[in-house]
DNA sequence: AACCTATCGTAAAATGATTTCCCTCGCCCG
DNA sequence: CGGGCGAGGGAAATCATTTTACGATAGGTT
């Protein structure tokens, strides 16, 4: 392996040149700085980043805690966290928790012992290893994605769940859709509390208070979709709305609805939530909110690099706008 | 920070004795082994692991290379790698290269740098960052997986793509069907080449093969299954069988069949590969190939691991089973 | 000629953990 | 009782790089 000290050697200069010409470039003529380059050319020196990590302790690197890989909301965001990491010279590495605790918490580790400069989120969860440390008067850069929190004090970015779910609501009361059923999330998941408030605020303002949905708790999976919709519909075929909060769980319950003989959009119609690319090849394609998957992800990534680069940032609460897809799912209920 | 050296002097040991306890401690004695543990719990010590990475050569991470994260196949794929690292204790530090040689170069680095002890790489292309330390006397641990290379000395874990794609067009020929229409991934790419090896066989092997099908050549995504059906529909909309490479891709031509009016499977048997999830609630559900996705990933990740902790492998080369999933999109053809 | 400044060398400290080498102490056996 | 042995634990070297504090030198400026 070749060190610094065999450049040096080569290129007939000192140690600290070497160094110099790497991390300061403006400290070295431009004379002997060709000079080192050439040497670090001719032996392929490769500086052992473990060794410069650990003198400098930054790594170069930041965490990404994601539930699961497979999802294909969250892979879209990741990419925007890359993109961003990859221009600023960062290393990503991602942990996919399975939403486990146990995990995250190991995960965070990393965080603890100086592995990585910094953690992105992607569900609302904190991981307790790491509250000491980002819940501090000089906090550990810690970014909050797809979840929205307003009431924790580090960085969140999200969109507006509450009025996307309304104004998806509004579009199919405004269609004539009276009957809903809705296939939500976990309780306790803020995306999930917050679009169902807004369907119900839809429904309220629409004077529909009084028109109780029947409601089914999916996982946010195919199958979820699937069972939820075969659930509801035994429970009460008589809704002409079916409203689902992940477009994996309308596509689920599009096929269950087929399954019962039920026709969408004629019969029943269907909004997903995501726009992920299937949505677009479902069969019908779905009628979706559009969120700014990538464009989450950039944000967070960004605002996690300012406030590593000492930018106090603190408490910045971002939300990025959605934008309504409508296709072939949703139509006016049959009279 | 508490370093290992605030530990040695709450507990009135030396820094050798902590260390100890935490890397052997069958080296240390009972007694001194609980006054050093109790003195790690008071102080909430964690090692810092760069400085152990760096001292011990060894950073207890693995890079996988993905071509595209995004990718429902590459991401069970991990989960399976990352179940296995999980168990032993390692990292995984996920790279999306987009397909991109540049970055996988970039990435690659990590290996050259000490920032990794392994790289399992899921695509065909050995970055040339890696060559040569991976084709070596004394190799650097690197595992390929999903595509299957007999001609390169590393290990290598895949599925049989000729044999798979032999017999899902087997199938279809037993149906009744004999003119077909196929929609490739890209030249060049060796699951490509095998499935089309395995497609033609299976047609010459029953007297098909002055049967020319048509072929579109895809990149397994959603949108180019489907432009490929269109094309494939303008060229000679003739065929029975139309034959996908990937799940995706046959998704994205159902819904091209449906735009042009052609019924499956009633006018038009369509086959995909993978099984991912979205096959099953497809409409119709998908007739595919299975290939065992996750347990590629903890196939290689063992061997990957097995390789690191000194066990010569060199060029083992395992091929999983696939198996044939058959749905309503596939049917005899009217006749 | 005196003074400056930019540039680079030298030497050394420092980073935190691991590991080798060696010492000590207690115990056992002859 | 002496010698030997083995286990446990301490001191110090080591890993590669960065960085600091100076000193030296060359070249230019006044």
């Amino acid at each position: 392996m070749t060190t610094i000290k065999d450049v040096s050697r080569i290129a007939g200069v000192s140690i600290a040149t070497v160094s110099r010409t790497l991390r300061n470039p403006e400290k070295v003529s431009e004379k002997t700085r060709e000079i080192v380059l050439k040497a670090i050319e001719e032996t392929g020196y490769q500086p052992n980043m473990l060794a410069s990590s650990f003198r400098t302790k930054k790594s170069n690197a930041i965490l990404v805690l994601v539930p699961n890989m497979a999802n294909l909301f969250y892979s879209r965001v990741i990419r925007g966290i890359q993109q961003v990491a990859e221009e600023t010279g960062y290393n990503v590495l991602l942990g996919d928790t399975g939403g486990d605790v146990e995990i995250e918490n190991r995960y965070s580790g990393f965080a603890l012992t100086k592995q990585v400069d910094g953690v992105i989120q992607l569900s609302k969860h904190l991981p307790k290893t790491l509250e000491k440390i980002v819940l501090n008067e000089n906090p550990f850069p810690y970014v909050n994605a797809c979840e929205y929190l307003d009431d924790r004090p580090f960085p969140t970015i999200g969109v507006d769940n509450e009025a996307a779910q309304y104004q998806i609501t509004e579009h199919l009361i405004q269609q004539g859709h009276r009957k809903f059923a809705v296939i939500t999330g976990a309780n306790g998941v803020p995306v999930h509390d917050d679009r169902l408030r807004g369907f119900h605020r839809a429904m309220i303002q629409n004077r529909l208070g009084d028109e109780k949905p029947i409601i089914c708790e999916g996982d946010f999976s195919l199958d979820s979709g699937a069972e939820c919709a075969r659930k509801v519909l035994i429970q009460d075929p008589s809704f002409t709305g079916l409203i689902c909060f992940s477009d994996e769980m309308a596509i689920g319950a599009l096929q269950t609805l087929k399954e019962f003989g039920k026709k969408t959009p004629e019969d029943i119609s269907v909004t997903g939530f995501d726009d992920i690319e299937f949505a677009r090849y479902a069969d019908p394609p779905l009628t979706t909110m559009r969120q700014p998957t990538t464009e989450i992800g950039e944000v967070a990534a960004k605002i996690l690099f300012a406030q590593m680069e000492g930018t106090p940032i603190e408490n910045t609460k971002i939300r990025l706008p959605t934008e309504m897809i409508i296709r072939a799912s949703t139509q006016a209920p049959a009279t």
